[in-house]
DNA sequence: GTCTATATTTCGATAGAC
DNA sequence: GTCTATCGAAATATAGAC
């Protein structure tokens, strides 16, 4: 168990770990230095080493705290009984594109995998805690789907490769073209998420069924 | 113009260009240091600057250089009269699982992600001489099989991201759980990447077609 | 809780012998 | 072309005043 510093849930500590995030997600783990995360905080850097330990700790807490509610959110969706199961996987997959490409938690795959050979723990559970419960979440909504009726008998691993792959890729993309003055046109958000939505909904409805097209 | 030391070609170069191109992707860019290098390679660290001027021109060199086999193999693929297309769809995608899985080109994105904001040009020569001509490449393949009447009238921007997507996030959620005892359980590359070639074939095929099924 | 000041290690890079 | 030795800057972390 590492020591993490002063207490979960305070304002002061998710103020910092917001900004201690960002720096993390946009220069990498060791890109960022302690200075420069002082710098974003506003604070000195001897302040910092009040809040936390160490630079390690403080960046397990960036990326082991704060998914909680994005992965709650996905899985009040799969329980949400006024949705038919097309429309579930609509805003679903809506919700994955929001959670990827607008926050910071869809940027943290990257510096995961960088860290990984050294901080094996956090590797764990960053993916247990979120990465496997968005896909387990998404592979039962497509399994409830077959189950009513609603869907075709599809492989559900391959449609979770589909539907989180491309999401996935276009944050990773848009990241490393954040300096193109075209990004907008190589990697069109609202175009991209659109067709890949319809695609998906094209393999998922049953061939018989005349809603698919 | 940036100097990148000994002759391009060279033996010696592309041998100390592999060793530290996979240091790269594994630890990323800060988190690797000449020394790191240097042990990688074999020898000391006052040596590799006889090779290379600075840390930034070896890095430049791993990145920039290499992939031109890659994306003229792919480029090949698409020419070749001896396949149908389909097959050719199929061929393309094996190869793209190929050099995303088993090559470091494949490792790249995340890192070109990394310096992208402090080495705006390394990010430009990448998306530029790899990523985007894969994607062309690709691309080309889809329209030219619907002008053949082969396959149907997608949308050839949706159908790029769902035939990449998943195989760049598969390569870096292997990265990611590199450590994990049962990665290969989680991520296994043959069933995802044959479940991924027939879904992206059945949504190409003509529903009239009889083939797609 | 935040600060100045500093200890200690590691970084990228250079000098110069062989 | 490779080495030992070393420089100056920047890194993580700590001491102690306020």
């Amino acid at each position: 168990m590492v020591e993490t510093g002063i207490a979960q849930g305070s304002e002061r500590r998710s103020e910092i770990l917001m900004r201690a995030t960002d720096a993390f997600v946009t220069h990498g783990y060791s890109g960022t230095s302690m200075a420069d995360l002082a710098r974003a905080i506003g604070i000195r850097k001897a302040s910092l080493y009040h809040h936390f330990p160490s630079k390690e700790a403080l960046f397990i807490a960036c990326v082991t705290e704060g998914f909680e509610g994005a992965v709650r959110r996905l899985e009040a969706l799969r329980s949400d009984d006024t949705l038919a199961d097309p429309g579930r996987i609509r805003a679903a997959m809506e919700e994955i594109y929001r959670i990827n490409l607008t926050t910071p938690v869809g940027r943290m795959s990257p510096l995961i995998a960088e860290v990984a050979p050294t901080i094996p723990e956090v590797a764990q559970a960053f993916h247990n805690g979120f990465i496997a419960r968005h896909y387990a979440t998404v592979t039962g909504m497509i399994e409830d789907g077959i189950a009513r009726g609603s869907f075709a008998a599809v492989d559900p691993l391959g449609m979770q490769h589909l539907i989180f792959g491309p999401v996935i890729t276009l944050a990773l993309s848009r990241e490393m073209t954040a300096s193109f003055p075209n990004r907008d046109d190589l990697y069109p958000v609202d175009r991209i998420r659109k067709t890949h939505i319809d695609l998906i909904l094209k393999l998922l409805i049953k061939p018989e069924s005349s809603d698919g097209r």
